[in-house]
DNA sequence: CCTTGACCTGGAGCGCGCTCCAACTCCTAC
DNA sequence: GTAGGAGTTGGAGCGCGCTCCAGGTCAAGG
């Protein structure tokens, strides 16, 4: 697989991918005889679980760690385990503090009149209430 | 209410609450006799409301532009409520996503021994499994 | 052959959302 | 009256995570 493929296919671009092997988040590729990376499924799998990661808000640096231990080899799976579960609980705090914001939206948006966006102005002040 | 009350109260530094007036997030302050800035209270209420905007990942742009027509008045509300709705509508997906995202975390984890993180190492090369 | 286009590298640039700075003014306490 | 601290302004700088660019190499199609 060549580097477009691997784009198409992980939703991350090409130069994304040069970046992520320059910084050591993907390993570096494999080369062709012209210099041109190669690379097999197992990197799709790879980048995929970053994507979560990332989708996830996992910062940079702490991407970055997990690659370097995955990259240690298999003995480093526990220190793996130990930073995915203190991530999950940011995860899952998120998730609550989202659900939270959720009903303030909720009780915002049903404070406000329902009507198209053009209606007459009651008042002209800025609202007090924001 | 001075500059540094409404930081400590907000939980947003003096900077910020400067940047926000300087790019109109928040309206312009009344100044004393010295020229220093004066709020009331319900700056802090628009301020907590901006906070969760900002939680839920709002762009700036986007409570920039509520934070003008909050400005341009109460007939501004449906305008406003649309905003809101279509904002809500991505923090719901927003939590699907991390939802879904948490239970391939959960497999994730329950993938990798539970041993402490300096545990003897069964073999040292690149995990091919994420 | 020669063109085309995908790929390579190192490094610069960018958009976001602040954050910090210099240089100044003003109020308060001693 | 003077030192210190909190406030003011405009503008520069920063960290993140890419994104783009110049200038080159290489392989395949016509």
């Amino acid at each position: 697989m060549k580097i477009s493929d691997l784009a198409r296919r992980s939703g991350f671009s090409t130069d994304t991918l040069r970046y992520y092997e320059k910084i050591g988040l993907v390993p570096r590729a494999a080369r062709d005889a012209g210099g041109r990376r190669v690379y097999d499924a197992s990197t799709l799998t790879w980048l995929a679980f970053l994507d979560r990661l990332r989708a996830t808000g996992m910062p940079m640096r702490d991407r970055l760690t997990y690659a370097r231990l995955r990259a240690k080899g298999d003995h480093t799976g526990p220190e793996r385990r130990q930073l995915l579960e203190a991530h999950r609980d940011e995860v899952r705090a998120r998730v609550a503090q989202l659900q939270d914001c959720l009903t303030v939206l909720d009780t915002k948006i049903d404070s406000y009149p329902k009507g198209k966006a053009n209606d007459p102005a009651p008042t002209d002040r800025p609202t007090d209430t924001p």
